[in-house]
DNA sequence: TCCTACAGAACGATTGTTCTGCTTGTAAAG
DNA sequence: CTTTACAAGCAGAACAATCGTTCTGTAGGA
């Protein structure tokens, strides 16, 4: 592996070529970003925030200790990077083609629990959410992004959901009410740990909020769901 | 102070008798059992679980490292004893004159509200809650005091609320919807910093509700608030 | 007299960060 | 094309600081 630089370059060519844009050296090291930062999200869900330690996220993305200083020079900047992630890949979700149910509103809250509280992005998120309660440091470098993303959030929701009474301020506080109410299911958890009877809960908040959401009519160019 | 243990015997008595049951020793050790368990709480509210460390919380107590460890032999028990100290607290709040509003709901949610996210008891609780989810030995040292501790309060609230149709169980149904709303307001709180923002949904939660939950007659003997 | 309540040093383990060296793509010069 | 210089990407040791726990010693109420 080492003695192979020099007998033929062309390799190399086409091994870039393979990859796309971008030279060897780009795509490793994003690539080491990538696995650095899906260690972190595994081990905030895993061990919580308390006990994700450097260590730790190292030995699960199995980098050295060098490389992931390298990408990332303190661990603030892991997180805060480790933060974007979750929120862009959780507002973009990867399932274009299932749609909402248009119908069921109950059904889209179901999918909205699962990924808050079902999926490890979800409960890594509210790791790092109750983290920036009390680190100021770093509330104070998340915090914009946290509200933009929300701001995000309220506009994709009035696009798929309309008030009875035309008000699309109550549409976007409803559904605040409802990401509330699915972040709190996390920490409900412990008081409540039977499935049954949080699905049970999930279905009648959904009763309760029902009567004041409309679908609207979609043309079929939005493929992201509502967080 | 440390001179004066052999000049007046009777003193000491006179103390003793003006605390109440209990010996010196005992009344001393219970003390510091209590400022310990606040300054745990202290902790876990103003630097999260992630940094609540013994040295931190035996210096707000303001003892020696050796009084702790001797009260507390493992960082664990001294989070449980804060545990329980916080159910029990919150279970029976210390204001036995303040009534419920009997017929403003939406009142007593704020009153839920406040204890929840407003006061450093529950925003500690919270912390630790988020702890158990990962760290399973704690998990597994509280839950059931925790499911003992829903259960007790279910049995409460519908000494309060009755339900317009009759079903005791959409009552407590609908107050741990309540409850879970209340707990994800700490991890909403990121995204959504205005308070004006968050009181507006706390009325609108309370809209929510109202229309399924009934005041039911009270002979004043009961003194606690449902949580 | 005994044993509880406490004081405080000492322990190894682990924390996050900083540092020095080495490999190797890559772009410029010839 | 070949060669060369250079910085980017990484490996891993070393760092002081702090973690939670264990230990020995002392004081004094029962």
């Amino acid at each position: 592996m080492a003695s192979a630089h020099l007998q033929k370059p062309a390799t190399t060519q086409n091994d870039l070529k393979a990859v796309g844009a971008g030279g060897v050296r780009q795509r490793q090291s994003l690539e080491a970003r990538h696995k650095l930062i899906e260690a972190t999200i595994f081990c905030l869900d895993k061990f919580g925030y308390a006990d994700t330690s450097i260590a730790r996220i190292q030995d699960q993305a199995n980098v050295s200790r060098g490389a992931l200083t390298h990408h990332f020079p303190s661990k603030e900047e892991l997180v805060i990077a480790t933060i974007d992630s979750l929120l862009e890949k959780l507002l973009r979700p990867s399932l274009p083609s299932k749609k909402l149910s248009q119908t069921d509103i109950v059904a889209d809250l179901r999918w909205l629990a699962r990924n808050m509280t079902g999926t490890a992005r979800g409960r890594a998120l509210s790791e790092v959410l109750m983290a920036t309660r009390t680190d100021k440091k770093l509330s104070a470098r998340v915090s914009a992004r946290l509200t933009d993303w929300n701001t995000k959030l309220d506009e994709a929701v009035v696009g798929f959901y309309a008030s009875p009474n035309g008000d699309d301020d109550d549409v976007r506080q409803i559904w605040m009410i409802a990401r509330t109410f699915m972040r709190g299911l996390i920490l409900q958890q412990p008081f409540t740990p039977d499935p049954p009877q949080i699905e049970q809960a999930i279905n009648r908040f959904g009763a309760l909020i029902a009567p004041y959401l409309e679908t609207r009519k979609r043309d079929g160019v939005d493929d992201a769901k509502p967080l």
